[in-house]
DNA sequence: AATTTGACGCTTT
DNA sequence: AAAAGCGCCAAAT
């Protein structure tokens, strides 16, 4: 967990806390994670780190969205589709745009 | 040891 | 309002 040559787990550990039907964002994480462990994280380790991972079977890498609640394009599962559709089974409800509600399934809740 | 990579996000055109 | 560019920074090669 802590840094110097975690960052890594850092960011797996708390992907691994959202809870169902929530959502994060990557900067969400990598502001979290900077702000609280001051760790040197940016977005884009975030999703470095899960596509370096790409496992789905222990951390729900499907609850974590972009910023305005758009999905990622190279997901690895099964692409967007199967993205969205875990979510849906969750109860994250999506707007018109076929975004996130982040409004209403955000997990702010952040802690360890 | 140096270079490339990569599930993002913000600023500028 | 939409599109493109730049920055970001650890990890892998």
């Amino acid at each position: 967990m802590n840094s110097r040559r975690g960052v890594f787990v850092a960011i797996y550990s708390l992907v691994a806390k959202v809870p169902k039907g929530r959502v994060i964002t990557y900067g969400l994480v990598a502001n979290f994670l900077k702000k609280n462990m001051g760790l040197e994280v940016s977005p884009r380790l975030v999703g470095f780190a899960l596509h370096k991972n790409k496992d789905n079977k222990k951390i729900p890498c499907h609850r974590i969205v972009f910023k305005d609640g758009s999905l990622s394009s190279k997901f690895a599962f099964g692409g967007i589709e199967a993205q969205r559709r875990k979510l849906k089974e969750e109860g994250i409800t999506f707007t018109s745009d076929g975004r996130v509600n982040l409004k209403k399934c955000l997990w702010k809740d952040l802690k360890f």
